[in-house]
Order: structure tokens, then sequence, then C-alpha cells
DNA sequence: CCGCCTCGAGTTCT
DNA sequence: CTCGAGGCGG
């Protein structure tokens, strides 16, 4: 290329900075370039090339900026000075008149308008300017403390660099930085030709892109972004509704969503989701629902917040994405208990942004509920959750060669005889050395809540498995060094480990112990009361069904399985060599630091910062609490995490206490 | 006997 | 996390 002699250096390269600007903006905010993105590099090179021959008129605003040359190693954390909030969420028209209802209520009746907006599926972005530009840009992090990401975010066409002469000085505009379709289709394309795995959809891809240690790779990456809401405002700034501070940043040059809409009432709100049901479908970039908030700012102040989310905003999802796809056959899984569940294989689908393959059935009742066969084309689904569910099959598509699914008559893993018990859904295998089932009863015996050896997961399991080295509980406790050097994936070190593991395991007190054996009805809790009732394993072994049954929880039918659970000599024996082994026995006297909390229940839900659930779970028993896994009427407290279920929305409902983990730090700490 | 409160068991994917 | 079912109070 060859360069010209620039007359006036420093005045062309102002109008070019303002040139390449000018299209930027047509770009990216308005959506209607005026040139090819061929000229738009040209203009580029061009103010490069002055920029390095005249290095005195450098500046940092200057487009050339947003490839970064410098590198960040770590993302050094950033605190929100007013902490980035999730949304509560709603997946149906009546969750949402319910909410509204509960805005109509907060106001008092007053009158509202409801800010409607795409909810885009990217994520949140905090960008702050200071004299005018940007200085800091963060992720939310916890919500209240991010990471800092501005040299990446630098590299976002979309994000202006510097604000228009008469904006506010100090200025913070949060947003969603997210990732195309198109980009993200040629992404995933560019990865699977270079063999590299690609980014599962959109969201992961933004996240994974705006998380790069060098900028230069962000830029490639072709990040969008759009401003939805306000983080910090400077005194005397504040727009007097969201739709006022929305339009403001389109001013300041910030991209808006353009599917949003100012709605007079609920009943607008709800047209408008459904008139985007489908539409959104056909959006450049992956939508999930609306955000719905209430327009007004003093309005907004007067509704306030709960433990976690404004009550004047909520996220209006669309329903559970469903997706269509074809049953190519069915296995059946072996449990623990030997119960034989089946589970349906599916073509691989993409549903709600992963790849579904398989989906359980329950059981057949289920199976004839859906009138389901093999190779019916099937409809699928995730719903609020997680784990997919086979939602209806579609008759219709059948062309004859589907066969129906029959229930095994012998156990899949050891070909011994399946039962059906009377009044009971499952089919069981009662092969007692079922080798599917030694499988899963090493798992859970090994498992966090039970004997906690870590280490002795899915893969070492099967690897000791299939050299014979374990046909029961008390081999776990004969395992030497020198089995497991002899199995590839163990090296040295980690089979130190996981011996220590094992040795430490032998002091587990009688209740996890208890848990661990694995007997029918007992779980963890029952594990716990029955230890605590007999404090030993040998009153526990001894007991016969009427005294089983004076503890507390403990019906006909748990006494039943314990004690037939103990008949067997073979089980006797096992007991004894364990203990041989130097395994505890007894359940240790708990250690009560105090009852204040005597009496109260406590549910937990999300991630908690501070501490593992089961910690949380042995503070509150350690101060005479109790630890329950459901939400009722009687329950005291719901303690809400980061990103909580289900049972947030039902302790609501019930008008259960919410704490904060905060505020359930201070409630044990006794304040 | 009914209904509420719990617990246990099984499951998916990253 | 959800479903099914056991325990227990009314």
């Amino acid at each position: 290329m060859t360069s010209r002699p620039p007359q006036q250096p420093d005045r062309e390269i102002k109008s070019l900075r303002d040139e390449i600007r000018r299209h930027e903006r047509l770009y990216y905010v308005l959506d209607r370039p005026e040139i090819t993105d061929a000229e738009f590099d040209a203009l580029m090179r061009r103010l490069r090339e002055l920029e390095a021959a005249f290095p005195q008129y450098a500046s940092d605003d200057s487009p050339t900026r947003r490839v970064g040359g410098e590198r960040s190693n770590t993302f050094a954390p950033v605190p929100h000075r007013v902490p980035m909030l999730s949304l509560d969420n709603c997946y149906s028209e009546e969750e949402f008149m319910d909410w509204h209802a509960r805005v109509v209520k907060g106001l008092g009746g007053e009158k509202f308008e409801l800010a409607v907006e795409a909810k885009i599926d990217g994520l949140s972005c905090s960008i702050e300017y200071a004299g005018g530009r940007l200085a800091r840009a963060s992720t939310r992090g916890d919500g209240e403390t991010g990471e800092d990401v501005t040299l990446n975010v630098r590299t976002i066409g979309a994000v202006p660099l510097s604000l228009p002469a008469g904006a506010p000085g100090d200025f913070e505009a949060r947003g969603e930085v997210y990732m195309d379709k198109r980009d993200f289709e040629s992404l995933v394309k560019e990865a699977l030709e270079a063999g590299e795995e690609p980014f599962v959809n959109p969201r992961n891809a933004a996240a994974g892109s705006l998380r790069q240690k060098d900028p230069a790779v962000t830029a490639r990456r072709r990040l969008k972004f759009f401003a939805h809401s306000y983080g910090h405002l400077a005194a005397g700034a504040e727009p007097a509704s969201h739709w006022e501070y929305l339009e403001r940043c389109r001013e300041l040059g910030f991209p808006v969503s353009s599917v949003r809409k100012l709605c007079g009432g609920a009943v607008e709100v709800v047209d408008f989701y459904r008139d985007h049901a489908e539409k959104r479908f056909s959006l450049p970039y992956e939508i999930d629902g609306l955000v719905v908030k209430v327009n007004s700012l003093r309005q907004q102040k007067l509704l306030g917040f709960t433990a976690k989310s404004p009550r004047w905003a909520i996220a209006f999802k669309y329903p559970a994405q469903q997706a269509v796809t074809r049953v190519l056959g069915v296995e059946f899984s072996v449990g623990r208990t030997g119960a034989v569940t089946p589970v349906a294989q599916l073509e691989p689908v993409k549903c709600g942004g992963v790849t579904i393959s398989s989906a359980t059935l329950h059981n057949f009742d289920e199976i004839a509920r859906l009138g389901l066969k093999i190779g019916d084309r099937v409809v699928i689904e995730r719903a609020g959750e997680v784990i997919p569910k086979v939602v209806r099959a579609d008759a219709s598509a059948r062309d004859g060669s589907e066969r129906d699914i029959v229930p095994p008559k012998k156990c899949p893993s050891c070909g011994s005889e399946l039962f059906k018990d009377e009044e009971e859904v499952a089919l069981r295998c009662v092969n007692p050395s079922c080798p599917a089932q030694l499988r899963r009863s090493l798992l859970h015996f090994a498992s966090r809540d039970a004997m906690r050896i870590e280490g002795l997961g899915e893969s070492s399991v099967d690897q000791l498995l299939a050299r014979g080295l374990l046909k029961s509980f008390p081999d776990i406790y004969r395992l030497k060094k020198e089995d497991l050097l002899g199995l590839e994936l163990f090296k040295d070190k980690k089979a130190g480990n996981l011996l220590a593991e094992i040795a430490r395991s032998k002091e587990q007190p009688l209740s996890r112990l208890i848990y661990a054996l694995g007997i029918r009805h007992i779980g963890e809790k029952s594990g716990r009361t029955l230890a605590e009732h007999f404090r030993t394993m040998k009153a526990f072994m001894d007991a016969g069904p009427e005294e089983l049954a004076k503890v507390p929880d403990v019906g006909p039918v748990v006494a039943e399985a314990v004690s037939e659970f103990f008949k067997s000599a073979a089980t006797r024996s096992m007991i004894g060599e364990l203990e041989s082994l130097g395994l505890r026995m007894d359940e240790p006297e708990r250690a009560s630091s105090g009852n204040k909390l005597d009496g109260r229940t406590f549910v937990f839900t999300g991630e908690l910062k501070g501490m593992t659930r089961s910690e949380a779970q042995a503070r509150v028993r350690g101060l005479g609490g109790k630890e329950t896994s459901s939400v009722s009427a009687k329950t005291s407290y719901v303690v809400a995490g980061a990103d909580p279920g289900s049972k947030l929305d039902k302790a609501r409902k019930l008008g259960v206490t919410v704490l904060t983990e905060e505020e359930f730090l201070k409630l044990l700490a006794g304040e």
C-alpha cells in the first residue's frame, strides 16, 4: 500500500477518526452500513499508518485502540458501585399476571407504564465512563463484584470509547454483551475445521470471548452490545423513566434493542409477548424472553427490592424450548437398589442451548401414558429445569417400522429374572451380586454425603471392578498400593491420595455408615436419626421391628426394610469385616454449641458464596436447627444464595421468611 | 381416611 | 430438582 505524504497529519487523523466512528455507528448501532467492509478496513489501515508515523497524535479513544496490543493475565476484581442484581423469572402468562398484581398492590393502585425489551441471551456487563472516556468495563460476577474486562470490551465495535460532547462526564451503562447467531455459526465452523471443540451456544461463545486473555482474540469474535439498564447515576442526572434512559443511551451512541415497546398495561405486554413467540426466531440474535420493567423511576423506588431482585422488573421467559427428535432405542439402567429404569436414546438434538441425547422415561406407566414406540418422532423439552423430558409422541408421523417397547424379562446387567412388586411401578433385579447394582452401590458408599472417599468416582470404580479388585464394601479397605499401581490411570501420587482418603473414611460416624450401606428407604436423614437413637452398630443390627418402629419417622415399611437387610448372614458378616478392618461403628456425641435455633427449620436454595451447602447445614444443626429439603408453611427460613430455584418462589407464595446469605450469617452469629 | 410434610431415589450435562 | 411414597396428625 502506498502512503501519500500528509499535508496536515493532525487534521487528517482527526477526520479519519470521525469518519470511522460514524461508520461504526452506522454499522453497529443503526444497522445501516453505508460502505463495504473492505472500504471500512481501508480507512482503518490508513489511520493506523498515520498514527504510527506521528505518534505525537496518538489518543486513547482512537478506533485503532479497540484491538489492544496489551495483554492482561488475570481479571482484576471490580466492586460494583450499585449491585448488579439478577431478575426474577416467570414462564407463563399466568405467572406474569401474578407479578403484575403484586406491582399493582405495591403501588397502591397508582397508574403505571411498563417498558418491555427483548431479553437477549448474552452476559451482562457494566461499562463506566469517566471524563467522557471509557474507563472500565466489568462482568456481573456474583452481583457484588465482577471481573475487569476493560481491554476486551474496548474491542467491541458497538461500545463507544468516548461519549459525545455534552454527555455527562461520569456515566455507567449496563447491558448485554452477545454474539449474533450468524457470527456464532461461522465461529463454530472455524472451530470444527481447526479440529477444536466449538462453543455450544451463542451465550457461551460470548462469555468465552469476553474472558479471553488476549484482546486481539476477542476483537476477532465480533461481539456486540445492547444497553439495557442503569447502574450508578450521577446526582441530578437521573432520568425520569427507563424509557427515557434508553433514549439517552441511544443519543450517547449505545445500541439498544429494537425489540421493545412502552406499554400502558398488562394486556399490551401479553400481546407483545405472544406476537414475538414466533418472530423471535427470525431475529439476528437469540432471545429467551422479554424483560418487563415498571417505567417510572419514582415508582421503581417505591417498589424496591426483594432479597435477590428488584420488585419492579421481571424476566418474562418463553416456555421451555422444545425440540423434535426421534427415539433411536430404549436402554434399561439398573439402579443401586436394583430398580430398572427405561431411558430413551435420542437422536442428538439441540434444545435450550445444549445437546440432548437421552431422556429418562421413569417407568412403564409413563411409556404407556405417552403411547411411545421405538422409532417415534417425539417432542422433548427442558422446562424451567435442566432434566430433559419426553413430552409426547407423534403417532401421525409413523411409517409402520416402529417397534413396541417391551419390558425386559431379565436384568440387562446380570441376566437374572426381574420382579415387579405388587402395587409398585418399578421392575427390580433382586440378585444381590448383580454387577450393575454393585457398581452403583460402591459409588454410593464412596459418595460425598456417605463415606466421602474422594477419588473413588466412576472411573476408578470401573477400573477396579474390571480388575476384580472390588467385590464388596470391605474390599475397598483391603486395597493395597500395588493393586492401584497396576492400573493405567493411577500414578504413584494419585494412588497414595486415594489410599489416604480411604483410611480417613474409616472415622466417619455411624450415621454416614448406615446411609452408605444403601438399605432401602434409608437415606441421609434416617441414617442420622437411627444412629442417634441406637448409638452403636450392634444395637442397630439387633433391633427388632417393634423396637425400630419406636424411632421417630420410622413406620412399618422402613422397619421391615431394615430387619430384612440384617436378616442375611452374609450382610452381618460383611459388617463384621468392616469392623475388623477398623471402621468406626458408633455415633459420637454431637457437640452442640447451643440451641439458639432450636425448633427452627431451614431450606437452602441457590449457591452460597462463603461456604458449601453442607457446611451451612452442619452449622444449622450445630445450633440446634433443622435443615429440610422442601419448603412448606412450617419452614422457618429459606436461605437464598445465587441463582435460586423454584424453592424461592414457593417460599414467597407461602410467605416464608427469605434470608440472603449475609442475613443468614448474621442469624448464625446471633444477631 | 385425607392431606400435609418430609424424605428417598433417580437423572442430565457441563 | 422433581416425583412418588412413607409417616403422622387431625
